[in-house]
RNA sequence: ACGCCAAUAGUCUAGUGGUAGGACUUCAGCCUUCCAAGCUGGAAACCCGGGUUCGAAUCCCGGUUGGCGUACCA
């Protein structure tokens, strides 16, 4: 890799071929807003499907739900947003320095000053005569920051709301609309995409730290007596995951941790099989989507490194260019937001099973869609030693599956290549037809975005209904009766067969 | 949020107090029987607002956006 950094890189070809730019660009942008272009989005809705058919469709009692955006105040005051969202701050004139107001307290006077009201906290600073702890300086008083944002609501403005800082929300409120959709019957898992929004500081890293980000995001509601018994645990037990526990954090680790998941639940590394089955289940989506496994890692969250509805959180790591980001968390949530929205509401969240009566725990696998994007882009980035660059995607998230060219304008080929790709795109294919330039050039930019395989119509075709598929990878190619050429294709791209096993038909250059 | 730095076609860039040149890309055409490199022609830019000036893309101020650092990151 040259000087520039790989993120530089991936987004001049974002910019470029379509992925991905700015929002608002012509009246210079808005941060921390970015709007997908043509393959951007083309390659959203494939991992999405991706993650949708083997986390939603492939299992037996999960099922998706589509919530508002926009939720009224109480839905907030009850999870505890509007407090852990909403941090009193002071900054120094100074130095400029900022501080949490209430902490900043906490720490010189020794008594509590959590929650407190603003005029209170400007109180207790100006009565202890507390200065900036780095330079002394005044302090401004204390401000309200919320990374909820907030609106109004109706005409007259008479109710509060905030668009959503989490999906999850929307599930819980529906608790009991949806357990009786499930009739009432535990286990059972609600997922949801979407898009949230935080108001962050300070938006940064093109996609990765954004102020709209969607999420793919579960709730798997059990009864916390029978948590390993998860009914389809045996199909993921023996995977093995890289998994990071607190106790490697602490005395500092390099290489994470080898093991199967049935393995870390004996050993006590993850709490329950509910958890751990999605770490499974995560460990084999990223692969498929062109992650490396040794790219990534669960890591076990310190206490305090934890939300405040988490009882223990394992985020799924991986190794970018700037570094380690977070992609997915998974959340224990045990039963805090349906005991909070109980209260708050008066409702009552129980479910009666084998004579009890249970208020379920919830496993949260949370993932940003985003972030495994960016990530998936950075992975699959190659260049050459001619510097071209590519991407090398699989079939499963590339957003154009197949182009079709005919080696020339002329003689028909063009008109032929045409019905060739009408078909293909009846068949289901993202087919991509290209005729302009010399052959070479529109297999370049076909590599450039990631298109797995090139069908090229030439004279043979015309004489002996033949056509060439090209392997990205490979570079190498294999001629083929036209009428095999959507079964190839389909068992290429499926992974049924390698393209090296096609090796009778290939083409000798 | 604060500090420092930056902002020129789609992308990467050159450049000057007298409104811009290149490369790649793209489009039309020619050429072309398989891997971006031939020929002709075309399209396309000085982030926004204010100030200084006869004149500002250039200098100054403010904003926006981006990068880095600090802070923040449920």
């Amino acid at each position: 890799m040259t000087e520039e950094r790989l993120m530089d890189k991936i987004i001049d070809v974002s910019l470029r071929r379509g992925f991905i730019s700015p929002t608002a660009e012509i009246y210079g942008g808005a941060g921390g807003f970015y709007d997908y272009g043509p393959l951007g989005t083309l390659m959203r809705q494939k991992i999405i499907d991706l993650w949708r058919q083997s986390f939603v469709l492939d299992e037996d009692k999960v099922f998706e739900i589509t919530g508002s955006l926009l939720l009224p105040e109480p839905v907030f005051q009850a999870s505890g947003h509007l407090d852990s969202f909403s941090d009193p701050l002071v900054q120094c004139d100074k130095c400029k320095s900022m501080f949490r107001a209430d902490e900043l307290i906490e720490q010189i006077t020794k008594q509590k000053a959590e929650g407190l009201t603003l005029e209170a906290l400007d109180k207790l600073i100006q009565d202890n005569s507390i200065n900036c702890p780095s330079c002394k300086g005044e302090l401004s008083k204390a401000r309200q920051f919320n990374l909820m944002f907030g609106t109004e609501i109706g005409s007259t403005g008479g109710m509060k709301g905030y668009l959503r800082p989490e999906t999850a929300q929307n599930i819980f409120i529906n608790f009991k609309r949806l357990a009786g959709f499930m009739r009432n019957k535990l286990p059972f898992g609600i997922a949801q995409v979407g898009h949230s929004f935080r108001n962050e500081i300070s938006p940064r890293n093109f996609i990765l730290r954004v102020r709209q980000f969607e999420q793919m995001e579960i709730e798997m509601f059990y009864d916390p007596e029978k948590e390993n018994e998860h009914p389809r645990f045996d199909e993921v037990a023996e995977i093995e995951i890289n998994l990071v526990t607190r106790e490697m954090q602490e005395k500092g680790w390099e290489e994470p941790l080898r093991v199967t998941v049935e393995g870390a639940i004996v050993e006590g590394l993850i709490p329950n099989q509910y958890l751990a089955y999605y770490l499974a289940m995560e460990t084999e989506m990223l692969k498929a989507m062109g992650i490396p496994e040794t790219e990534f890692w669960f890591r076990h969250m310190q206490d305090h490194e934890a939300p405040h509805y988490s009882a223990g959180n394992f985020d799924l790591e991986v190794n970018l260019s700037l570094g380690h980001m977070e992609i997915i968390g998974n959340a224990l949530r045990t039963d805090y937001d349906l005991q909070k929205h109980a209260k708050a509401s008066n409702t009552s969240f129980e479910i009666a099973d084998e004579g009890r009566k249970i208020v379920p725990h919830v496993a949260e696998p949370s993932m940003g869609v985003d972030r495994i994007l960016y990530t998936i882009l950075e992975k699959c980035y190659r260049e050459d030693d001619r510097g071209w660059v590519w991407f090398q995607f699989p079939a499963a998230i590339a957003p154009l599956e197949v182009a079709v060219f005919p080696l020339m304008k002329k003689d028909g080929l063009a008109e032929l290549a045409y019905d060739i790709h009408d078909e293909l795109k009846d068949a289901g294919y993202l087919s991509f037809y290209d005729v302009s330039g010399k052959i070479g050039k529109r297999y370049a930019r076909a590599d450039e975005i990631g298109i797995p395989f090139c069908v090229t119509i030439d004279y043979e075709t015309k004489e002996e209904l033949t056509v060439t598929i090209r392997d990205r990878d490979s570079m190498q190619q294999i001629r083929i009766p036209i009428e095999d050429l959507e079964v190839v294709l389909g068992e290429l791209m499926d992974g049924e067969a390698e393209f090296s096993e096609f090796e009778d038909y290939l083409i000798k250059s």
